[in-house]
DNA sequence: ATAAAGATCATCT
DNA sequence: GATGATCTTTATC
């Protein structure tokens, strides 16, 4: 496989614009156990400003929505309920916007997911998931802040996407009215789409 | 006061 | 049984 990693200014195209572009590209993280790497097949937009599902809804500034604010290109990583959620810092600096994973198809280094996430399940429960995706790719807080196109952890090129579909975000039903924003995205017919 | 980390409970598989 | 942009508690500044 060719990878090719992504070009810094392909992060700072508008967010919901890289949300899209993001579904088919590469996700690659290299660890002490070996690379493992997926397309990225299902997106959410986070628009920090107008958006209360977001974390940093209201230009909330803290030092955990920090990497937020910087550059585009950049990983934000956040715990929940145990698990791990990764995000990619998108919009210009000053402009708390990201991109949520939710879900990436397996490409390599697929024994160590199964290592991580058990052998007795399938292919698809591997990654078909926020907090699963990470612990397949062995993502955790450390991680936060990291450069997104330089190993340990990047994207590069990956395949063509067929059909994008877009719809209604997940799990932030107390989000008032932001909860009916269609900043959802992912690859139509892909299995690996997590619900 | 703010931030990081761990937990609980409803929902989906 | 597993998962999840939450919630509560504790640690740090």
């Amino acid at each position: 496989m060719n990878i090719q990693l992504l070009k810094v200014d392909f992060f700072t195209q508008p967010t919901l614009e890289l949300a899209q572009n993001l579904l088919g590209k590469l996700l690659l993280k290299e660890t002490t156990d070996g690379l493992a790497s997926g397309w990225i097949v299902e997106t959410e937009a986070y628009i920090g400003p107008g958006d209360r599902a977001a974390h940093s809804f209201g230009n909330r500034r803290t030092k955990r929505t920090e990497v937020m604010f910087g550059p585009p290109g950049y990983v934000y990583t956040y715990v929940m309920h145990t698990h791990c959620l990764v995000n990619v810092v998108s919009g210009k600096i000053g402009h708390p916007e990201a991109v949520l994973i939710r879900a990436i198809e397996p490409a390599s280094g697929i024994e160590l997911m199964y290592d991580r996430r058990g052998h007795e399940k399938k292919e698809k429960d591997l990654t078909n998931g926020p907090g699963k995706l990470t612990k397949a790719l062995g993502i955790t807080r450390e991680d936060y802040g990291l450069p997104m196109f330089e190993p340990p952890l990047y994207i590069a090129e990956g395949r063509a996407v067929k059909d994008v579909q877009s719809g209604p975000r997940i799990g932030i039903e107390n989000s008032g009215e932001a909860k009916e924003y269609p900043w959802r995205y992912w690859e139509a017919g892909n299995r690996f789409v997590s619900r």
